[in-house]
DNA sequence: TTGTAGGCGTTATCAG
DNA sequence: CTGATAACGCCTACAA
């Protein structure tokens, strides 16, 4: 075979796809050395092991991959100084684009600057900087919140407490705000002393939040709670000391994570499109990284609707 | 300034320090070319949004960003299918190692060939390949049944069913083991018509196994599920047929789930060291990686501890 | 000790 | 349009 003088086309490339038959792979390495760029997207959330965000990162993960692009994954644990750290940590591997969803202590967003300065697209999801220039993909919080709160007072509750994050966090300020409108609407009191906010709206505050609440001289009939973990644990302890879920009190969450399902009665919950919305976050990266010129910063607002469980249904 | 004739060390350093100062970055893919390795450890999992899986993919990312590494994820969604495109995208991309806990679907193991041969460290966790010489960290499924299937027996039950999954995964069979000689320990029968092997022990499943359980002419007195997700499920089915739990019927789970603290009553359940599983595995990805010559393949089995809630306490 | 040349495997560019 | 060549930035090895 080897003294052939002339040899064609069809052995060249017989020759090639036998070298691809065999082990031959392209070493996306190099490639990335030379076109000065990488293949993987990072995606910083605040915790991997919640339902929501697990979904985000299913979605975004099937989202990258059918793109062919891997997704990088880390989480700040709710602290910003891990978040600055781990942005530092992706800015160093040189992903090709970042999604973002913030920290709850997050504030200042400095540590995406260099980032930005770089080109590197980043698209912020559901827990955005507010006054940011930057590309969004959120729900309309305010409006969720709204309904929510709507939904409690057409089943007859008048006196509703609400469980917040931190108000520095757009989306908590939000839901308040949308929370705080449907009560106006309807001519009732806001009254500070059940309004609540807390530092991660965990079970344990959830609980200690329901506590405080039903120890307080005027009886509540309703709670709206950002999360579905809080709204959980106000339904266990309010049981626990005899109080009738919805009869006594109604309680709606946020996020229609799996637990609404579990706990009893079903709990009624705002449903979050995690998945449509991070995928949407991939394309925009994606859309963004290759258009030649500036992409004008964008928000993408998904709709949400309220599904509506026993917990709430004081009615028909 | 310019015109300095001798440029003390100093200076030199001071120089390097701006340099980092301003955006100088280490080029890790220029490092990664050169070195011929990256600083990427795959994790394939069939599923990233459920409780006992996302608790692993956090313990790796930590573990792993902890070590200067970078965790990309990918999911087979208990496709086999899904698996080998998984694995041969992972081969593609160079990740310095892998871990896998195997698609429920998955009986061969050729795909992860490649990867092996080419010397790239593979370890498996809890899903993993029964008799291929590889390294894996799992924990005593065997025990951990016997144990549980124990605890009913002593709470009393005398007719316990099971839900399994796939029974060409270890875990299954092996917790199906430990199911059947615990009876055979204390002398009960084993019957096939209340033993059950899903395709993928989901929540419908679960729902499903127990109406046609209920409907057998020997009541059940216990079930014991391989995993939460059924056993909630269930509960809730045989409490809506007017099964009381566990007067009736006494249900354990297995993983400990956040869930089993939200159904009423909460469902004891085996205790699945997650975090720490992932932990060895990374440990033990990062140790072959460095070691010179082959490192012998070794199993590693954590303990477990079953968790005795109210769904199984039918006595004092 | 300190300094420098070469090559990792691509891709972009430029010459033919 | 085809084909050769340089450069991406780091690490290793070898020379001074």
């Amino acid at each position: 075979m080897q003294n052939y003088p002339s040899i064609g086309k069809a052995t060249i490339k017989a020759v090639k796809k036998l070298a691809v038959d065999r082990g031959y792979r392209l070493n996306s390495i190099a490639a990335s050395l030379r076109k000065r760029e990488t293949n993987n997207i990072g995606m910083l959330v605040p915790w991997i092991n919640r339902p929501f965000i697990s979904s985000l990162i299913s979605g975004a993960e099937a989202a990258a991959r059918a793109a062919g692009y891997n997704v990088l994954i880390s989480q700040s644990h709710d602290s910003h100084d891990n978040e600055i750290d781990n942005v530092k940590a992706f800015f160093e591997s040189r992903i090709c684009g970042l999604i973002v969803s913030l920290a709850m202590e997050t504030k200042d967003y400095e540590h995406f600057d260099r980032l930005i300065e770089n080109g590197t697209p980043i698209v912020f999801v559901d827990r955005i900087p507010e006054h940011l220039d930057v590309h969004k993909v959120i729900i309309d919080n305010y409006a969720a919140a709204y309904k929510a709160t709507q939904h409690l007072i057409e089943q007859g509750c008048r006196r509703i407490a609400h469980f917040g994050g931190a108000l520095h966090q757009t989306i908590y300020k939000e839901r308040r705000r949308g929370y705080e409108d449907a009560l106006k609407k309807h001519d009732l009191p806001i009254d500070e002393e059940i309004i609540f906010h807390g530092d991660v709206l965990s079970a344990d505050e959830g609980l200690k939040m329901t506590a405080h609440l039903l120890n307080l001289p005027s009886p509540l009939d309703g709670i709206f709670s950002a999360n579905d973990t809080a709204a959980v644990n106000a339904i266990q302890y309010a049981k626990s000391v005899g109080v009738s879920i919805p009869a006594d009190l109604a309680v709606i969450g946020f996020n229609n994570d799996p637990i609404c399902l579990i706990i009893d009665p079903p709990l009624s919950s705002v449903g979050h499109p995690a998945v449509d919305m991070v995928r949407i976050a991939v394309q925009q990266v994606l859309r963004i990284k290759k258009s030649e010129d500036e992409v004008i910063a964008q928000t993408i607002t998904l709709k949400t609707k309220v599904v509506i469980r026993t917990s709430t249904l004081r009615k028909g």
